[in-house]
DNA sequence: GCAAAGTTAGTTAACATTCGCTAACCTAGA
DNA sequence: TCTAGGTTAGCGAATGTTAACTAACTTTGC
């Protein structure tokens, strides 16, 4: 369990990664943001690794059980990918300055524990989803004319987009509301139907 | 214009950049991997931040007029994306190096110069896209049911992952192939069809 | 009164960049 | 043609800054 310090630490890099990125995000920059000195972080966190590590256990956490769930309900797989979205939507909403880090491949770099836990973060949702729509497909409520590895890369590239757009206009608009009419568009776009064509 | 040694430093640093991340590309480490000493390089580069420009210059020059061609030609809307993202393709194919250095947003974090230059380029190529899918929709080539610029999203945003894929994957699938792929499944989606349903 | 949480004042390492110097190579002009 | 002056591209050493982190001491709250 964390101290309310830890927390504070953990909630004050949050902030300082989203607001000025990796690189803003030194012992200097914490410490003065929080109003201690550098060496009091210290106190409450071995090094800067594990700080990072507390912040992907933050999302980990945030984001535990989200996922089983959907897989075993008996919901139609659309109403199951449009959950597993907004559930996303909902935490990112809660704390924007999660985002730049779960998207930023380049604060993992070089330290090689920590790619694999945001890999187990990634993976499992890619992979949830193409379940998900595997499903979908057997039970002809998803087009099956498009691979759903295909359709996974499309759905999930599109939000990923969406949401860097969302950090890049200053977290500006409401990433709940728009982000349920990207999945309405989404869903418009993979749903099983008549095709007067193909290429 | 470059002199030879520039367009060696250039290439130098674009490969440390994909090989190693924002964080290998040091003077030091550009110096090492050319040859001569870390002094030398300010005989060709007046600072790091000037290598830099010189690296989105590279990038500017390849996909130069790439683009223009494509809005206004009278080719359907659907082979305009096609071929408008085939040769970005063909150029992240012949220089992969470029994909980690013009799709990574940290590495320009602070230098506002050159985020507006990153900015011009991801722009050009998105609103090109807007462009293209809203005359589609109005030729009645393309399905009007989903917002122009939602279809921008998702096009763009599975093409990005798509390449982050290829990007993680050390290179190792055929971009270009597996890319043509990609594309026949998101025409197959965007293309005017007949829908059962929706909501 | 003692342990947790803070401080000041360092350390070491890495970074971009500058300095003074040199060897090799043009290029005028006598 | 040869030589003085200039240029180009390199070098090792040093500078100033900033990073993560540490040692030793003080404060504070139970």
């Amino acid at each position: 369990m964390q101290t309310p310090r830890q927390k504070e630490i953990v909630q004050a890099a949050l902030e300082l990664i989203s607001e000025k990125g990796i690189q803003g995000f030194t012992i200097k920059n914490l410490s003065k943001e929080i109003g201690i000195s550098e060496p009091a972080i210290y106190r409450h966190f071995e090094s800067k690794v594990h700080i990072l590590i507390a912040i992907l256990d933050v999302f980990k956490q945030n984001t535990e059980g989200m996922f089983k769930q959907e897989l075993e309900g008996d919901l139609p797989a659309m109403e199951r990918i449009s959950i597993l979205f907004t559930r996303n939507f909902e935490v990112f909403s809660q704390s924007p300055s999660l985002v730049p880090v779960i998207f930023s491949e380049e604060l993992f770099r070089g330290e090689s524990g920590l790619i694999g836990k945001v890999y187990e973060i990634i993976g499992r949702n890619l992979n949830t989803l193409i379940q998900i729509i595997k499903e979908g497909q057997s039970n002809n409520e998803i087009r099956n004319d498009v691979e759903a590895s295909q359709l996974a890369v499309i759905i999930m590239g599109s939000l990923r987009l969406f949401v860097k757009k969302w950090q890049y206009s200053d977290y500006s608009f409401d990433i709940k509301k728009e982000g349920k009419k990207l999945i309405k568009s989404l869903k418009r776009l993979i749903h099983k139907g008549i095709l007067t064509d193909d290429e």
